[in-house]
RNA sequence: GGGCGAUUAGCUCAGCUGGUUAGAGCACCUGCCUUACAAGCAGGGGGUCGGGGGUUCGAACCCCUCAUCGCCCA
């Protein structure tokens, strides 16, 4: 074995292994409780980012974790074919490629297209998890576009239509013109945009001279008004009620309604009215009933019911001409600054517009009932909890949601019509080169508008070839749905889903969801919904959230940022095993988890800081002084030939391999130290047990007990700091240490083969414990544990059964987690050892601090105030002059104190060093002086809380007593100090 | 505008229902190449717990308020 962890060296091998021994795949098995997790899939064209590499190192904690203690794990791996996002990339490139949008090569070829760049980039990330050591069984790979999702999807439809929870209706929603679909509310951004209040001048008809003023941050859409309204009951205006204006720009006329529901305060308290382009105009306009004037082509352009010299005009542009034009003719009035929030599209950042279309809804109040109930009824819990209230407070203010979405990647709706049962409703028209078409006549795009009227025949199948529409032409609603609808079918879906399979049977429903905050309205509430209203059962019972990756500024890492750490990078410089432990440790309870960023020279290796102001994308190595890249913020990198770019890292991630390493040489000690062959017979061993054995079989027992029950909690950072104290402290620093001389050849072979027995045991089972964090190294290990001591019964003592026997499986993945052993707990010897461990400490703190060099051997005498106490360290007198380097001390009730000493006053005891021809007595005095300060202290505050006559009556009494306890050993502790100091004289 | 979270050592974070001299890791200082590990070992220094008010015998913790940062919603 190499003397450094090098993960590199093992890493792939171990994965290999893990596929080759089928350790991930899991069957409906009776008898076994199932855990289940399905994975939130990716998009499917994503890269791994570390985002995910939090997100799929949790469910891969508690999948293994759960594996181990013999669940039958299914973790479902998959990706979701995130249709606008999708559809955007492919369109850019073939933008790029060949100048064409996605009306020119139409529907067919478009998804043709899509579906071969899935098929190309495809599947990176799902094996970019498996860098990540993720154990998915990858036999049960799901893609939310593939057949049997599309049947799930049609029939989630076709039900939730009969139900009357789907509909179709004609209503005002979020457009966005870039993408030209419809996005639910969910799906747009607000952002604080600096935009501008421009009054404008409506002439009244009957009297042109005077005229009312409006005030817009939209002045284009005046094109669009059908009407003004005023409150009314402003003294202002109310007299107007009922009479024209004229529209500038237009011959129309528009009349001037009263509406309480006005904000007569707001601009000048006459607002226009535009129905199509706006939702409280638009309930305006149905109140009174108003024309309803869509001015807009899917595209943001001005269309045909616009003026001339506006028509085709983009918004903006239009914007300005409208402008222009009203300030040639004398009508524009003021025009101020105004911030506002204007809604963005979340795919790709175009300012939304509100648009009036026919469009298929669910009906979410009675679904949001069942997905309410769920929590409440404690079904469905969240970790943290206070994310509860989130996700309710979203049920709350949802309005019903738009499902299609009118681009050509996703699922199509399973609704067609029958042209000659919708006469009027539906109209054919030759679709222009930049408009969608649905059908090729005679050479010709054909596009169908299907009016809100037509009738839909909503059926799971392709009813074309059904006897009642022999002879009649159908087309399919050209709309797919939303993304978000298929992936709240996830759970469910992958699982057979409307098939009443034995895996449906069996794992549904899931046991926990690892996820982002970002996603508990697009997804998990969608989830719930559609478990609860389809399945009559809660998709999951936990919903774990965890906190998001941010830099070293706390802002979030991102592409456009420049900012993000490439998990894969990590993985390469310190192992994934080393990541993922970073991770855990640093994932505590839903925080966010900050990492300060640094950068690699790609040259030399040499970790730097960043530039302070990265807006220069080259820079200079502080080592080897060679020219590198850095990400600028918002800028593409450099194009060839360029210096190259430097990875970022972060010094976080040398924790986690610091870790491994040091599991990496406990392991190596304690395979060295065995022999090859060890035969353990329990009773021998049993007898043979020292206390110090004793003492970390407790410690051991105590770690797994915690390590379990902080995973069950999904306390991620507590098991981890639990795991590392354990092995750190307890067994490298204090056992491994203490085991040397035991296993010295010249020792008695029987303690000897004791002292081995344990290391042996406490390295299987911390293997085991560390397998769920790290579970690369660990399996690593574990292979070379085989080598060497391939036996069961020798990793538990030589027991061949019973609590303390644990079965040695060849692959650590498919080992059992060690269960707390009851009859191991031992708190009267972890406390002897306590008190040994502070008696140590003392020793080499006086040491230290008086510079007497580390291999000399110190003679010390303990004084301690009873004699059970000094039984105590007696019996362990032998750990004290190996770890503190002393000679054989004296040990009693009434040991003399040696001068010049150096003391200690411990708990029960005082130590003292003999100083005779070592001491720099000023040197022994400012030690003494420092913890006399820090005493005095304590002293104080005792005394002061004890002479508080209100503290005294009102503490609880044990409080009290226990602070009069307190404050007497301090005030010993004192005396002796000083008594020492006086001494030192 | 509303909600949530954060603010504790130079950095990243713990600190459970209010009650030991407020902890850890990294960084820093000192001493060690002690044959598992210098990615290590041993010892040490460092914090008026964001500001202000309040409740309480007692506040990092509870309440009010302000500030800064982040996220979500309107």
């Amino acid at each position: 074995m190499p003397k450094q962890y090098d993960p590199a060296q093992f890493e792939d091998a171990m994965y290999a292994r893990w596929e080759a021994g089928g350790a991930f795949g899991t069957q409906p098995r009776a008898g076994a409780k199932p855990y289940t997790i399905m994975i939130p899939p990716p998009n499917v064209t994503g890269i791994l980012h570390i985002g995910h590499a939090l997100n799929n190192s949790l469910q891969d904690l508690l999948i293994r974790f759960k594996r181990m203690q013999g669940h039958e794990t299914l973790w479902l791996p998959g990706t979701d074919h995130a249709g606008i996002a999708t559809q955007n990339v492919v369109e850019k490139q073939i933008a790029k490629a060949e100048n064409k949008t996605r009306y020119e090569i139409g529907r067919e070829e478009l998804i043709k297209r899509v579906w071969a760049w899935t098929e190309q980039s495809g599947g990176t990330i799902l094996k970019q998890l498996r860098k990540l050591g993720a154990s998915c069984d990858w036999t049960r790979t799901r893609f939310t576009l593939e057949e049997k999702l599309n049947l799930a999807v049609r029939h989630a439809f076709v039900k939730l239509h009969a139900d009357g929870l789907i509909y179709r209706g004609k209503y005002l929603v979020n457009w966005c013109p870039r993408c030209r679909t419809t996005l639910s509310d969910d799906e747009v951004e607000h952002e604080d945009v600096n935009g501008r209040l421009y009054e404008l001048h409506y002439p009244l008809a009957s009297d042109p001279s005077q005229r009312l003023t409006v005030a817009t941050t939209r002045p284009e859409t005046m094109l669009g008004d059908t009407a003004v309204a005023v409150h009314p009951e402003d003294e202002r205006y109310k007299h107007l009620i009922g009479q024209k204006l004229k529209l500038p720009l237009t011959t129309r006329e528009i009349p001037i309604v009263g509406d309480a529901a006005l904000d007569r305060s707001f601009g000048t308290g006459c607002l226009k009215v535009t129905p199509a382009h706006d939702p409280v105009d638009y309930q305006i306009g149905l109140r009174h009933k108003l024309e309803i004037l869509n001015i807009l082509t899917e595209d943001g352009r001005l269309n045909d019911l616009c003026p001339e010299p506006f028509r085709g005009q983009d918004r903006y542009r239009a914007r300005k001409a409208v402008v222009a034009a009203l300030e040639a003719q004398g009508l524009l009035g003021e025009i101020k600054d105004h911030a506002q929030q204007v809604g963005h599209c979340y795919r790709c950042h175009t300012m939304i517009e509100p648009f009036l279309t026919s469009q298929w809804f669910v009906n979410m109040k009675p679904l949001s009932k069942l997905a309410v109930e769920a929590t409440a009824s404690g079904r469905v819990r969240f970790h943290p909890e206070r994310w509860t209230k989130v996700y309710l407070k979203w049920f709350d203010e949802v309005r019903d949601w738009p499902i299609s979405r009118q681009i050509w990647w996703g699922h199509q709706i399973p609704a067609w019509y029958c042209l000659e049962d919708n006469p009027g409703s539906i109209t054919k028209l030759e679709a222009g080169p930049d408009e969608p078409f649905d059908a090729l006549e005679d050479g010709k795009r054909v596009r169908y508008l299907i009016g809100e009227h037509a009738k839909p025949i909503v059926s799971v199948d392709d009813p074309r070839g059904k006897p009642e529409y022999r002879g009649k032409t159908l087309i399919q609603d050209p709309d797919v749905l939303d993304t978000w609808f298929s992936s709240a079918l996830w759970p469910f879906s992958t699982l057979g889903w409307p098939a009443e399979t034995p895996d449906l049977d069996y794992y549904y429903p899931t046991d926990t969801l690892v996820t982002s905050r970002g996603i508990i309205y697009f997804w998990v509430a969608r989830m719930v919904m559609m478990g609860q209203h389809l399945l009559h059962k809660e998709p999951f019972k936990d919903v774990v959230i965890h906190g998001t990756v941010l830099d070293g500024d706390g802002a979030v890492m991102s592409k456009s940022k420049g900012n993000g750490i490439d998990p894969l990078d990590i993985i390469r410089r310190y192992g994934a095993d080393a990541l993922r432990f970073t991770i855990f440790d640093m994932a505590t309870e839903g925080q966010d988890i900050k990492f300060p960023v640094q950068i690699v020279c790609p040259h030399c290796d040499e970790m730097q800081e960043l530039p302070r102001k990265r807006s220069e994308p080259l820079m200079a190595c502080v080592k080897c002084k060679k020219e590198f890249q850095q990400p600028v913020p918002n800028e593409p990198p450099l194009s060839e030939p360029a210096p190259p770019m430097g990875a970022l890292d972060s010094k976080r991630f040398e924790k986690g391999r610091n870790f491994s390493n040091k599991v990496w040489n406990a392991a190596r000690f304690v395979l060295t130290s065995l022999d090859s062959k060890i035969a353990y017979r329990p009773e021998e061993i049993e007898k043979r047990l020292t206390d110090q054995d004793r003492w970390i079989l407790s410690r051991l027992n105590r770690a797994s007990e915690q390590i379990a029950q902080s995973l069950e909690r999904f306390e991620f950072s507590k098991a981890t700091n639990a795991l590392y104290a354990f092995f750190w402290d307890e067994f490298c620093a204090w056992t491994i240490e203490l085991s040397k001389p035991r296993l010295d050849a010249s020792n008695d072979p029987a303690d000897r083969a004791a002292a081995q027995a344990v290391l042996l045991h406490v390295l299987d089972r911390s293997l085991r414990l560390l397998h769920p964090f790290c579970p690369f190294i660990s399996e690593s290990l574990w292979a070379e544990l085989a080598k060497i001591a391939p036996a069961a019964e020798a990793r538990s003592l030589g027991h061949a059964s019973g609590a303390a026997f644990a079965p040695v499986a060849e692959l650590l993945a498919r080992s059992a987690w060690p269960k707390p052993d009851a009859a191991r707990f031992d708190g009267e010897t972890e406390a002897q050892f306590a008190s040994v461990f502070e008696a140590v400490r003392a020793a080499r703190n006086i040491r230290q601090k008086n510079g007497i060099a580390p291999k000399e051997r110190l003679t010390v005498r303990i004084r301690t105030k009873d004699e059970q106490t000094a039984a105590r360290f007696r019996a362990q007198q032998h750990v004290l002059e190996q770890m503190a380097q002393i000679h054989p001390p004296q040990i009693g009730t009434n040991i003399e104190k040696p001068s010049p000493a150096g003391t200690e006053i411990l708990s029960g005891a005082e130590l003292y060093v003999d100083l005779t021809g070592l001491i720099d007595v000023e040197k022994e005095r400012a030690r003494l002086g420092k913890e006399i300060e820090r005493t005095k202290k304590a002293v104080e505050q005792g005394r002061g809380k004890l002479s508080n006559e209100k503290f005294v009556k009102n503490a609880p009494p044990e409080t009290v007593e226990a602070e009069r306890g307190r404050l007497r050993e301090y005030e010993e502790k004192l005396a002796s100090l000083e008594a020492a100091v006086k001494e030192l004289a």
